[in-house]
DNA sequence: TGAATAGTGTCTATAAGACAATATCCC
DNA sequence: GGGATATTGTCTTATAGACACTATTCA
């Protein structure tokens, strides 16, 4: 709890006189495939949680922007340009890192199944989690962290938090955001959009209603294209038309 | 733009050898009436932004968590307690404050219009400002911050980027969180309700399948009582029921 | 009694879900 | 041709909007 003197309340507004919290940023690296959400996370070296996954992150640079700062991860730590992140939540508890205060501001970050086997690649000790939701809608709670065994990571600070909430913004904002379009290659199936939407819903979506809402809403349109080389009838593709406004933003 | 050398990563890395930035906290204090959302501001007695309407705000102890300092500036600042409160977004800009390197965690609180009047009185250089919203739906973009004479307030910092944001998130939770409750009394008539839900969209809905919606929906429930003193025929009081999950939390 | 809004019932328009039928690819 | 999914069209059901009508309070 918190002082309430005046005297009190002075000594936390000169911030000069004292200690400052560092500030991180840490990324959620998310992709759909297989029927579930996954994430990539990478093993801690050092204490604190040595042993434990970790998703990538770095401090703030004191000239630096928090979206500098979370593209910087993204290129440095998995090698990734230009791909869809969002601010999600910024956690501040003051015992979340025992070796100092740090403050970090989560993000995260969308991409297409073939980027998110590069960033693999390109992450130092690096496990692939999938994303097990065990509630439905928005409600928001636990997460399950499988490693591809199925046997649940020990996850550092309080990044399994972040995950879930990560899940309940993106149920949120599917239906109003290009995240759904985000995490697919730019031409895409109506029925890859579908499997999208079921993946971070957790749930089946009803196929015919699903095609009419989407095709009625303006937001994507034919590339002329259609797919090749499958077992049965080629659909066609789509793109994304990118809307005048969009929350997400893409890092550099 | 960020280095991507391995030793500017490194340099970044280790935040015991190099400046931290401030941690602030910035609450957009929000009552809906008179058909428009209305802030409070607080002039600002000195450099930067001197002469210039600022939200409340304080910087973050180093053992303290963001939703104490939340707390404590609402307390302190405003004179408040036990408010609905929700983190909003994390500003960090490295030009945003002159003096030196400021992340604020911008927040928004919700009160009732009694609740603000209570706030107006306690915070020093007040100022009531009214949000005229010039976009629909959840598009985001500009937003009018008048005061009482209808003129435009100097909006100091960031600040008129977080209404900005504020407006945005509240359309976009109004039917799925209960910040449409937070902006009334705990007894309010269906009449009131849909003036909230009017105010916060912009736009007028309909009243019969508002009500209907609302009624069905089993979030909110009778409480026995009647309004009184109007001069027409008084409408049923009902009361939110918490519901299980809830976003937002209230402040101690 | 009249002004004003609350609350109820019914009809219509629109969107969602179900389902059947046809189309088109690869094997 | 057969298997598999795409795509189209129609029917049914649920929900939203429109509107008419009754109810209740105070001036």
């Amino acid at each position: 709890m918190s002082e309430s003197t005046e005297a009190a309340f002075l000594k936390n507004y000169n911030p000069e006189a004292f200690d400052r919290p560092s500030v991180a940023v840490d990324v959620a690296l998310l992709s759909a495939f297989d029927g579930a959400l996954h994430a990539l996370f990478s093993q801690r070296k050092d204490h604190p949680y040595c042993g434990d996954w970790a998703l990538p992150g770095g401090f703030v640079g004191i000239d630096e922007s928090i979206e500098d700062a979370v593209s910087r991860v993204l290129r440095v730590k998995a090698g990734l340009q230009d791909v869809y992140v969002e601010q999600l939540y910024t956690f501040g508890a003051p015992s979340r890192d025992p070796r100092m205060r740090i403050i970090t501001v989560a993000h995260y970050a969308l991409v297409p199944p073939a980027t998110f086997e590069q960033a693999k690649a390109a992450i130092d000790a690096v496990a692939v989690a999938r994303l097990g939701v065990t509630w439905a809608g928005e409600i928001g709670g636990p997460i399950d962290v499988l490693d591809p065994a199925g046997l649940p990571l020990k996850i550092a600070f309080d990044h399994s938090e972040i995950l879930q909430l990560v899940v309940k913004r993106l149920r949120g904002k599917l239906d109003y955001s290009p995240v759904g379009y985000a995490l697919l290659p730019a031409a895409f199936t109506l029925r890859a959009l579908q499997e999208v939407h079921e993946t971070i819903r957790g749930q089946r979506v009803n196929k015919d209603s699903f095609r009419r809402r989407l095709l009625a809403g303006g937001l994507i349109e034919t590339t002329g294209e259609r797919e090749h080389s499958t077992r049965h009838r080629p659909a066609a593709l789509y793109r994304f038309r990118h809307g005048p406004a969009e929350s997400g933003s893409f890092s550099g």
